[in-house]
RNA sequence: CGGGGUGUAGCGUAGCCCGGUUAUCGCGCCUGCUUUGGGAGCAGGAGGUCGCAGGUUCGAAUCCUGCCACCCCGACCA
């Protein structure tokens, strides 16, 4: 029986929603633009923010949480953060329900208007450095190195499962420094914890830049971002870390006495990765078959499936799996023994296809005869029968190889899908043809910027980090341009 | 908020234009038997406020009015 995928050649995002249901990771709740993440999807978020938890410790942050309501005051205290989140705010006014006197239901209750209503949080600047001018005095409280943990509201008009939703999970870094180099560092250093993230455990390759002042935070004076290629062509931002000078500081009162006994406001750093990942990370390496998980974040990275036609060969294979379990497990690998026998081994093979397990592990009534098992791997969907005794050890090789393979591929991917272009009509040719990032000169300047992204709807998606300096013409004004940056149509 | 589309069982749908028995079909679900190395077969069964509210009519899934939700395309965006 067909899976009933829509293939992605046909429509993408068609595609990637039903690749979403049906790999069984979330769904739309009803409720405007928010998802309901399923159990499997959930796990997979888990695995992520364990991998990423740990890297923020070993570099010195902790954890803390701060409340979900924000004063609108708050908000006007910084001009640009104002301006960047306004639009986009759900606000509470009213803190009670009753009973409608006119008849059924539940009304607002007139009388329980709040005094100053509190916004849900679209992110946590505000409150946070609220608080921090409570905590920091002196440069002995510096740096403050905080993470929180957090579900965030943001209305926007359009919403897509995990890309865009009204409310989404992400951690949010809040960091207080003493100087500005040492702000910028920071900065710079969790652009590093996320590129090595998305590399090494997403195996999504991510070019590291900076935005342009159109594209930046709200309030920050630079923006860091990781940029990676969807295969349809389309780029993601897929982690973001900003430089925020001392604005905060200065809007919340944030000052403190150096050695010297100097009173000056504190640099800050903000930094921040979601539930988007898990967009990019079907967008970056599912199939036709379903979802495709690299080994360090699959919730389960083997499944064994017994084989068998009666109780006596069930019993059999039990004992073998089980063996082999325990085994696999003492590597410190996550497996799963499907032992239901509600299902056929048919039905659980295309099942852990469609959820991207990356090696599946078949025992049958052959095998024990045989003292064999056959492995099969997600990423190329190869298949062999392998010497029981020597099964761990090609597991162990695997889940490396695979997660290599993953990298690879969708470094291949960007490679062919990556453009230099010199002209204006080179670059449209390019946007309209092949799709993918493009490489171009630009003059620096907001309008031209606009005007290109008026014209092909593309934008700019950073200015590379590593990009190399080049005397060129701007492709629009022929204005003198010293490096390309990436141009790509965005999620 | 503009343009387009769709709402019928858990999911996907036929019927609607042209009103008329008990609302169609597939998947899934339940029971039984046979099956089990790539989504099993046969037989039987359960499951419905036809998105909501009005209106027209002897009679509405079908016609009219209003509303709501969701999807796609814009504007906006992690």
């Amino acid at each position: 029986m067909a899976k009933n995928l829509t293939k992605r050649s046909e429509d993408y995002s068609k595609w990637y929603n039903e690749l979403v249901i049906q790999a069984d990771l979330a769904e739309n709740s009803g409720v405007r633009g928010c998802m309901v993440i399923k159990p499997y999807g959930y796990a997979i978020w888990e695995r992520m923010q364990a991998e990423l938890d740990r890297m923020f410790k070993e570099t010195g942050h902790v954890n803390a949480y701060f409340p979900v309501f924000i004063p609108k005051s708050y908000f006007s205290k910084e001009a640009s953060h104002v301006d960047g989140f306004a639009k986009e705010c759900a606000v509470v006014t009213h803190y009670r329900l009753k009973n409608d006197p006119n008849g059924k239901g539940v009304i607002v209750d007139p009388d329980a208007k709040l005094e100053e209503e509190l916004i849900v949080r679209p992110t946590s600047e505000t409150i946070i450095w609220d608080t921090y001018r409570k905590w920091i005095q002196s440069y002995r409280d510096l740096p403050l190195l905080i993470n929180q943990w957090a579900n965030v509201v943001r209305w926007e008009m359009r919403t897509r499962l995990f890309l865009r939703t009204a409310e989404f999970l992400w951690q949010e870094g809040h960091t207080a420094h003493a100087t500005r180099q040492e702000a910028v560092e920071e900065a710079e250093k969790m652009l590093e914890v996320y590129a090595h993230f998305a590399e090494n455990y997403m195996a999504i390759p991510v070019i590291k830049g900076v935005k342009t002042e159109s594209e930046r935070f709200a309030g920050a004076l630079e923006t860091y971002c990781i940029e990676a290629l969807m295969q349809d062509g389309k780029a993601l931002q897929a982690g973001t870390s900003h430089f925020l000078g001392q604005n905060f500081a200065k809007a919340f009162d944030v000052k403190f006495a150096a050695k010297d006994g100097k009173l000056d406001y504190v640099w800050a750093t903000s930094w921040g990765v979601s539930t988007r990942l898990m967009g990019a990370l079907i967008m970056t390496h599912s199939d036709d078959n379903g979802l495709v998980l690299p080994p360090n974040l699959a919730p389960y990275q083997v499944v064994i499936v017994p084989i068998y036609r009666n109780q006596e060969q069930f019993d059999a294979v039990s004992k073998v799996a089980e063996k082999l379990q325990k085994e696999l497990r003492e590597k410190g690998l996550r497996v799963k023994f499907d032992n239901r026998d509600t299902h056929k081994p048919g039905w659980k093979f295309n099942e852990y296809e469609l959820k991207g397990v990356p090696v599946r592990i078949a025992i049958g009534p052959k095998d024990i005869e045989k003292n064999t098992a056959e492995l099969a791997r997600r990423d190329t969907l190869e298949k062999e029968f392998v010497p029981m005794d020597a099964v761990v050890g090609k597991v162990e090789k695997l889940m490396q190889e695979i997660q290599t393979n993953l990298l690879k591929k969708a470094l291949n991917y960007r490679k062919e899908h990556t453009t230099k272009v010199d002209t204006y009509d080179d670059f449209k040719d390019v946007l309209i043809h092949k799709g993918g990032f493009v490489l171009a000169h630009w003059d620096g300047t907001p309008e031209t910027e606009e005007r290109i992204k008026n014209e092909t709807k593309a934008t700019i998606r950073c200015i590379p980090l590593a990009g190399e300096k080049e005397a060129g013409t701007c492709i629009v004004t022929g204005k003198p341009s010293n490096q390309r940056v990436i141009f790509a149509k965005a999620y």
